[in-house]
DNA sequence: ATTTTTCTAGAATTTTTATTCTCCTTCTGG
DNA sequence: CCAGAAGGAGAATAAAAATTCTAGAAAAAT
């Protein structure tokens, strides 16, 4: 009857890949013969541990299934399927060597609760979120996004409640770059009399992520219809934006403390926003 | 000898993600809406697609195990596991290439230029702000604005121009807190009027960078001055807003383009949105 | 060389998991 | 508003999987 002792316990076995993998490395040699040989597979094949099952691991590792269940339980794991778990973790990462980076540079956060911890989540909701925009925006999409919106006459912008922020911000950048804009801020309700002179010569910016603001969906819509061409910043290719939308964007957002973050959608605004200007200026 | 011609089945379902992705997307509308749902979380949740089981996958989507095996063969899989293949094709072929990818995320910014050159970096400029942020705020001074501002009965959020996406979007999460706050929004230059109220029994958070807006300054003199407990935000200890504050913060972003970012501000008035709320459960 | 211990293979068992089926509900078209 | 069809939930079933058990082989110790 060994007492549980969760923290500090030598004999737990890793929970996280690099872990785990060194401690295969090093106790492979004073494994018995077929233990190490499984060692030595899961060291070589982490996908094949990760995916297969355990005959189908143990037929390539050429031993027994009951094999890998012993093994798993030698290093200390539950079962086969508890060691398989790690090696899920780790495709599951997305991206394991910058999230190491910020972890490392947040240290500090674990000890931290209550307020500064707050500050250090939301930071680090907002780092991933850009991380993440850049890999997933196609920038020939954005190209495109620039040549169609510099082309307009004036640039409608419609976005309410979360999405609001970004533009409201638009209609500054936009102003100060010297791009005619008009913010749809919906005012009084009156948001289809702000947008009821925007024509095919003209283009539209809508931004809406779940729940969709009903008010962005309807007059987006109604505006498409009368052949203004359309750029949509959303969260999910299922939005209602992206029927209508000439172009759409996806932006997923990290959260924290069930808030999500706007840099990611802040950041593509952003860059929206001045290579309209430069496909100006070009023109 | 016409030779049957496999690879050109209209019937067949893809066999790799994009392919399974697009066609998600496109089916996604004329789907039942349980089997729209399933695939809706299918695109957003693909990690979870491949490694879950059906019953962990259907929890998280709020359907019947079963469904997603209607779900699988209405598509033209045989079966859920056939699907699910498809998802951990995925992983298995991003994985190797993925230090390949990184290495040229960070390599690619110097050769780039124009459009795609502008999403690095403001991306870039938002993860230099938030990093900054984290070591510039001292927490004790964040938890004593929290400890002000759940004090107030209303809270008043003033900025404009450039701050005022902050305080809009504040404006929405304190509402969704359940924090009683209005935003002085300025319309019709009835700022004076919207914060005519604000009594020492209340709080405003004023939020205010170079160069300085005018009614932001004035509005908050005055309203400071009437005895309302001031929580600011700017980006110097020179701004005119320090000099009324009970608390204040600095936030000093990183630019690009000429445009400074905005994610170290956001990042800051989220942490303080929740923190209010924290503190006012607590007590 | 013999006993004891450790290790392994393979069968047996239990658990988990996907799939099918049936009955009820919810739409749709007349 | 009703009839019929389509969709969906949940139990029942079948399949597949992991795990345990046992007997025997290999290795180590005496």
């Amino acid at each position: 009857m060994a007492k549980a002792e969760p923290l500090a316990d030598p004999n737990a076995p890793p929970r996280d890949f690099a872990g785990l993998r060194s401690l295969l490395i090093e106790r492979h040699q004073n494994l018995p013969k077929r233990l190490a040989q499984v060692a030595r597979f899961a060291v070589a094949h982490p996908d094949e541990m990760a995916f297969g099952t355990a005959a189908r691991i143990a037929e390539q590792a050429a031993v027994q299934p009951s094999t890998l269940v012993r093994f798993a339980q030698t290093i200390g794991y539950q079962g086969f399927s508890d060691l398989q778990e790690i090696f899920r973790s780790r495709l599951r990462e997305r991206w394991p060597d910058y999230e190491e980076r910020l972890e490392s540079l947040s240290h500090r956060e674990r000890d931290r609760e209550g307020v500064p911890g707050l500050l250090d989540g939301f930071a680090q909701a907002g780092a991933t979120s850009l991380m993440r925009l850049r890999e997933s925006i196609d920038p020939e999409q954005l190209s495109k996004a620039a040549r169609l919106l510099s082309a307009a006459d004036t640039i409608y912008l419609l976005g309410q409640r979360r999405a609001f922020p970004i533009t409201s911000y638009l209609a500054y950048a936009l102003g100060k770059l010297g791009v005619k804009s008009i913010l749809i801020d919906n005012v009084g309700t009156l948001g289809a009399e702000q947008s009821a002179f925007a024509g095919a010569q003209d283009a539209l910016i809508s931004i809406s992520f779940t729940p969709y603001a009903p008010a962005t969906i309807d007059l987006t819509r109604v505006t498409a219809a009368r052949g203004v061409p359309l750029v949509a910043i959303t969260d999910s290719p299922f939005s209602p934006l992206t029927a209508s939308a000439d172009i759409w964007f996806e932006v997923v957002e990290a959260d924290f403390a069930a808030f999500r973050s706007l840099s990611a959608s802040f950041c593509l605004a952003m860059a929206l926003a001045v290579s309209i200007a430069e496909q100006r200026r070009g023109a």
